[in-house]
DNA sequence: CTGAAAGCGCTAACAC
DNA sequence: GTGTTAGCGCTTTCAG
């Protein structure tokens, strides 16, 4: 019933070593017998045992990926492109959901020891001391993606936030906006919530426009209900605002939503740019003008570089990638310059 | 380094089997070594390796999770009860998107077989002749999530799609509404087009409504891009329209878009019901009023039947989940009755 | 109650 | 070229 390799063995007449050799494509063998095995491997459908095959060489060819918060469209995104990134090298990815609690984490990690997976990659959340060290204990290559650590040198990969966020900004700006506001995670978020917040207050003051506190309102987290009680605290500090920035696509729709209600237009009455260029931006009326990032590339060179490091034995670069300005519908021209 | 059984063993000053004894907690050792052992692997920091473990014990406490389209919200619902459920028994789940291609499809499954996991998930697509012959080789537990096979025997967890289409526009007809179009997969989609035009059909006819051609518009598939077409198609075919019934969620975003761009005001002129219940129902304007499905539950309960099929040897029983109809703010009442 | 030993299916020296 | 054999780390009889 289940086909080893020495059932193979016996009926090609050949030794389990031989065989061995020739599915790994070792050489050390005549064409002939090579063809001999070959053909017995199929007759059998044989399918070489990769648990037993681990063992020995400690291999698994898996992969983990991490993330907090399974029900965001963005790490669905990234976990698409890990996935494709390790299929394409015959890795699979073992999906791990740890819904931000600090346990569950440790628990997984825990997991993923036992089981003997090749790589981590763990994404857009910060990764504790605690995981850094446990991690290390693994002696498994670690890849942080949509994250970096402040702290541990982890090779990490990822858009610069600031930059992208300036640029978001800049881009208001030269549609003839002044007065914008920003909803987002602020500096209690240091991985994207700090650099988004620096990179708007930057290209204000770039621009020479004083930077007002009355114009910032700092979210929980980066999702859609954090925009629609943004909105509102938003004109209720200050009602002139004609621009938003809004630290993620989830956000953003939030902040349409709650204008509706409120009976604002956008973007006739207020403009706003998203981050992220989740599928939802598409998706919303109007459509929304977002920065992206190419997330599934991302994730699969995240999957490329645990591979590299694993072939290689050595930390692989950190590398950000660029980030692009959707134009979209949701920003109005007060005049171009 | 690596600390072993082995290790543990001698430092405890036992034999590996009692080692292995105490990890598996079968009993048959003093209270007093049982300590002693606990102790040592505590000190030690040893992990039983899950790998070595596998090839004796033919369980790799691993489970594949198969979709189509990882794109989807849907997928990454289900996944997440999946993942959940799996955790819940310390198991792991791999993932495997196939883009919908045959060729690739067959490719996971030998990848899959070759790493002995121990049961598969198939979601929301259709289970071909092959594949299902070479998951009947591997001798594993199958079910379908989302999904079911009218040609083989194979557990599934669903819901009834014909009575939740029915539910639908039943709805739209107690809110007064009798002219009633669908924009959905129609026929050439088995699995979930069919069964929900069928509900549709089938809820115009006990209603005395005779069921039109003109008010048909059958798509490709569930997206978005569906929708946006879709609804153009459907008021050429019949402006007189009050009410829509979308296929998906995504399809009713679609419809939503269009309208916008048609001058058409939903809920105002044009009622609308969406299938599925994704995130995204909630973060359009204006909500929209929709079928639920508990997909993250779904999930959950199809990788138990899982483990049960593992522990019980035998076929777990197919399941339909109770459909819901979530009211927002797309569906005017003409009357109510 | 505990230990010795035979594998699980495979890889990788090491012989011939 | 090809076979023999010693493990990889663990579970599981079988003795004692």
């Amino acid at each position: 019933m289940k086909v080893t390799i020495k059932d193979v063995a016996k009926a090609a007449g050949v030794s389990i070593a031989t065989v061995s050799r020739v599915i790994n494509h070792l050489g050390g063998y005549s064409e002939e017998t090579k063809n001999q095995v070959l053909q017995v491997i199929d007759e059998l459908g044989y399918q070489p045992n990769q648990v037993a095959r681990g063992l020995v060489s400690n291999r698994t060819r898996t992969i983990a990926f991490i993330v907090p918060d399974l029900t965001s469209t963005l790490a669905l995104e990234l976990l698409k492109g890990v996935e494709k990134g390790a299929h394409k090298k015959g890795n699979s990815v073992i999906l791990c959901n740890t819904e931000s609690e600090g346990i569950k984490t440790m628990d997984y990690l825990k997991l993923l020891h036992e089981k003997r997976i090749d790589g981590i990659i763990f994404a857009s959340n910060e990764l504790k001391k605690d995981y850094y060290e446990y991690i290390q204990k693994m002696h498994i290559p670690l890849v942080l993606l949509a994250t970096q650590s402040p702290r541990f040198a982890v090779p990490f990969v990822k858009v610069d936030d600031r930059l992208a966020a300036y640029a978001a900004v800049e881009y208001l700006m030269k549609k003839g906006h002044r007065k914008i506001g920003i909803i987002s995670a602020g500096e209690d978020d240091g991985i994207a919530g700090l650099p988004r917040l620096e990179g708007y207050q930057l290209a204000l003051s770039d621009y020479g426009i004083p930077v007002s506190e009355n114009r910032i309102v700092r979210t929980k987290g980066f999702h859609f209900e954090d925009g629609r009680i943004g909105l509102r605290r938003l004109i209720q500090q200050d009602s002139e605002i004609t621009a938003v920035f809004a630290g993620s696509d989830d956000i953003a729709a939030g902040i349409i939503s709650s204008s509706h209600e409120l009976g604002i237009r956008v973007p006739e009455d207020l403009s706003i740019i998203g981050y992220d260029n989740l599928k939802i931006a598409e998706m919303i009326v109007p459509p929304l003008t977002t920065v992206a990032q190419p997330l599934a590339e991302m994730g699969e060179k995240a999957c490329d570089m645990i591979i590299d490091m694993l072939e290689n034995g050595k930390l692989a670069q950190s590398l950000y990638f660029p980030h692009k300005i959707i134009e979209r519908k949701s920003v109005k021209t007060l005049f171009s310059s």
